[in-house]
DNA sequence: TCCAAACCCTTGGATGTCCTAGTATATTGC
DNA sequence: GCAATATACTAGGACATCCAAGGGTTTGGA
């Protein structure tokens, strides 16, 4: 998309804002543009990875949740509440791959207001596959160094907890 | 969209992965996940504030990236490099500011194939405005502590460079 | 000089996210 | 027991992002 810009456009943010007389919230501002720019970087990333398995990043979110659940099978809402995306976001990533025939929908047993979204075998072969994948060509080489990798879970934890994600 | 979940879903992919033996790359997986989530949070933050101004957060940055340019004008291709995003989000986005009468296209004096993008009166106004409120009601109130931000913007940056993103 | 290669912007298509209803099923309260 | 309220999923619309392709403009080497 880019070749590397010669400056940190960033910082150069940071200094505009510090010369217009922010300078008290001109670091949190570069932090949380920080956060928009790698989290861009790294969903690139992955996709890449993913594309090869006719996978997207919020399929593949969904896929591997259903390989972790006991009974490869979970209700939509409970999806939707666990990858905390809009319940409308995860009808649409099924119905993807439902037609990739890598998840069915199912009635729930006893409310019937509920369906249960359930791992085929191609899925879970699948899902296995793509995790192999973004272990190897993403999560095993993120580019943080492992004290980083620490503090970032650290400090994210902290944030998302005060912001409410979960109690804990 | 959520209420709060009873614990930490980071956390418990981090457990899962490291129960799947991929314990050396639980804790990436871990930190690019909170980075995600992150991202999310804040963008819905930043959106909130935005929207009484009918701004999305792409078309501010668009736009306040013209009202710290010298002149108010910028070509398309810089503001897509400066922003980091691809060519025909900035023509999306320029399409809707210049609905909103907020910018104008103008002709490049010397290269016929550029286009600059030029702030008008009142989206010079409304930048300022989004801006002041933006750093009253996000920046400002951040729920990151000073030492962690001083962190972020630190290992953020290494990361970046590390990217690609810029030479510096 | 002149044509091919490089560059710039836009259009059209695919995805994902959220919001606002709308429909169906459960649960609650009187 | 029945109406009112709550919950679950889906349909349609607005936005943003990227990719692929197309048409106009410049540049640079033969």
């Amino acid at each position: 998309m880019g070749n590397p810009l010669p400056r940190d456009p960033i910082a150069d943010a940071q200094r505009n804002w510090e010369r217009h007389g922010w300078g008290d919230v001109a670091a949190p501002m570069a932090a949380i543009t920080a956060i928009m720019r790698t989290q861009q970087i790294l969903l690139a990333r992955i996709e890449g990875v993913l594309k090869p398995f006719g996978l997207t990043f919020a399929r593949y979110e969904l896929l591997a949740l259903l390989s972790f659940a006991r009974s490869g099978a979970l209700p939509m809402n409970k999806a939707s509440a666990l990858l905390q995306v809009h319940p409308t976001s995860v009808t649409n990533a099924v119905d993807r791959l439902q037609d990739a025939g890598l998840v069915v929908r199912s009635p729930h047993p006893t409310d019937g207001r509920t369906t249960l979204i359930e791992l085929t075998a191609e899925g879970r072969t699948l899902a296995k596959s793509a995790t192999a994948a973004l272990n190897t060509e993403v999560f095993g080489q993120s580019g943080f160094a492992s004290q980083d990798v620490d503090q970032l879970i650290g400090i994210l934890g902290k944030f998302r907890r005060n912001a409410g994600d979960f109690a804990d």
